[in-house]
DNA sequence: ATTTTGTGTTAAAACGGTTTAGTATTACAT
DNA sequence: ATGTAATACTAAACCGTTTTAACACAAAAT
């Protein structure tokens, strides 16, 4: 009870009257490589379409060793910005004939294990992986066995893959100087216990850009708990601490949503009581009341440079160079991060 | 430059001293099947363990003919919905042993038609599809060919295909009659251009629970246009409509969202103005100034239910009885859709 | 003693493509 | 006439797995 059977290669051979080898070099346009003829040429294009011919995706990788499937790995697919960046490899992959598999590892790094096998038992040529906290050895493992891999959003500096992410620190820079601008001095910075570098990354433009405002002493980094972001916010807002500060820049999407969530609990006025930037955008920073200020990462050039240089690299014979990819980013303001009057 | 060679059946065989054949009936646990000796067997496991034996995916897949890859096309991975649908889909799937491979056709039949053809390529066994407008010759033609499928979320009455879908009209009727239970009697409905049965569906429980409160002349449905959602709704609202109305049902997701954005330009104050009830939830309905009330469809059943029935036809000899499976959903109500004061 | 039955194993074919080495045929140069 | 080269094509091997038919060898039945 599956598909119905399709058409083979020897199907179009035994119609037109030529052996399969021939049709093989033909549709794969390697008539004149070959030295094909004219005629048989011509008829065999013809027949295939006739006949509407699809290849065999197994048979082709089974001799070829490739399977034309990339596995992606993002740390959550239901958080928009990797929904996007997934939208966005997706398509670039299939526009160089590459289909995508992918799965979240929800920061997981037994997830993220388990993931990368079934891919690998996929047979998928290489992998896009967003790594995850706790994560750098099995990297670093999977790129001593040669795994053709990129690793999108984070890296690890002592690990040389191939990369793709952003200038993190300059990002969070330029939203500490927004606010700065905008009058605002007692900062807050939230992210989570992490020694991922797009997060060391961030707090670290952070503490730049206060401290070449002369604000070193207001520096503010809150790390929450992973999985217990809502509730250590709450706490530490409701105590005090929220009364000291002016502003808070939340250094993720997740961090950003939840945050919103204990702000509106503890009806907090944005940006009267405290101005808000938040990263990553999306329907809920529109539609919130007032609307909130991101960071706004290129996604899809991140997605179609990673699909870029990993295809670049599964095709090319020599080992490429590794390189390291940094985007920029830019800031979408909103009510939530303009001045008080 | 791809990934490691691996271990093949051969390279057990040779290491144990028996034949391929022998080790690949132990490892398909089909020992005692074809009688093969104790000691054979202990040995094959334990190197095939030592080695970290994986089948080779694409050998299987050529000589069976079967792939284990399911299809899924929805309609936009991005909305929330169909995000976590997929998810659901995803992990069923993998339970038993399939992976997944999805793409969305933003409601186009081409997207469609051509995303069913890259799945049909990539020689998937069978297909899980929210099928879109104008989608039904394709789907009766792709029915007619015998392909392995299943419909979510809508369905085409004519064709007699597996499907597993909402009781949408029980759904709607509840709706309006927590409206009505509320006090409100003028109740619009928001809808889309559409033929598609869930739609129209979700229409006529409305109509039938106003007829039931004897409202049947206040019945007032808005049919937007396609990928015109917000400036239709804008200049609709805007004009004089929205003034007659206590109430407004938005019947799916995207038609929420793209609502609220009206509604707020226009500063439409709910539920004062104006009482809102949505469709499937999301982090933008909770953290919305009010929270917006919304019909909770049972998403990780119609996953694993569709999963379950498709992987059930496919490896069933015969051809299982088509069964339409239709699910309830319930309702999360907060200040939106609540009596004002 | 010979056939039958059963047990444990293997050789070989098949899946559908790609690629290498080889074969025929004609054309050209020696 | 003979060797060389170019042209147009094919046979066969190969990828790794599954499955069928076959084959030894022993024990039991005739």
């Amino acid at each position: 009870m599956a598909f119905k059977k399709k058409v083979s290669l020897k199907d179009i051979a035994q119609a037109v009257g030529v052996s399969s080898a021939l049709v093989s070099m033909v549709l794969n346009g390697k008539a004149k490589q070959y030295g094909i003829g004219e005629e048989a040429t011509r008829k065999v294009l013809a027949k295939a379409k006739e006949l509407n011919y699809q290849p065999n995706i197994m048979a082709r990788g089974l001799r070829s060793g490739r399977s034309r499937l990339l596995g992606l790995v993002v740390a959550d697919i239901s958080n928009p910005f990797f929904a996007t960046l997934a939208r966005e490899i997706e398509r670039a992959a299939s526009e160089r004939g590459y289909t995508v598999i992918y799965g979240s590892s929800d920061e997981k790094p037994e997830h993220l294990s388990k993931l990368m096998n079934t891919l690998a038992n996929q047979g998928v040529d290489g992998i896009i992986v967003v790594p995850c906290e706790n994560s750098e050895e099995l990297i670093a493992d999977l790129y001593l066995q040669k795994y053709a891999m990129v690793l999108v959003d984070r890296y690890f500096p002592k690990i040389n893959t191939l990369s793709v992410s952003l200038d993190n620190a300059e990002a969070c820079k330029n939203v500490t100087r927004h606010l700065l601008s905008q009058s605002y001095k007692k900062i807050g910075f939230v992210s989570y216990e992490s020694e991922l570098l797009h997060m060391t990354e961030r707090v670290r433009g952070y503490c730049e850009a206060m401290q070449e405002a002369g604000l070193k002493n207001s520096i503010n980094v809150l790390k929450l708990p992973q999985d217990k972001y809502q509730e250590t916010m709450l706490q530490v807002f409701e105590q005090h601490q929220i009364k000291n500060l002016e502003a808070l820049i939340f250094s993720n999407n997740s961090l950003t949503i939840q945050g919103l969530y204990v702000l509106k609990q503890l009806k907090v006025r944005i940006p009267e009581d405290l101005a808000v930037f938040g990263f990553d955008g999306g329907d809920v920073f529109d539609l919130y009341c007032p609307a909130i200020s991101y960071v706004r990462q290129p996604v899809e050039e991140m997605g179609r440079k990673a699909v870029t240089v990993l295809i670049d690299q599964l095709e090319s014979e020599k080992p490429e160079e590794i390189k390291r990819y940094v985007l920029k980013s830019d800031l979408v303001i909103a009510e939530s991060s303009l001045k008080k009057k």
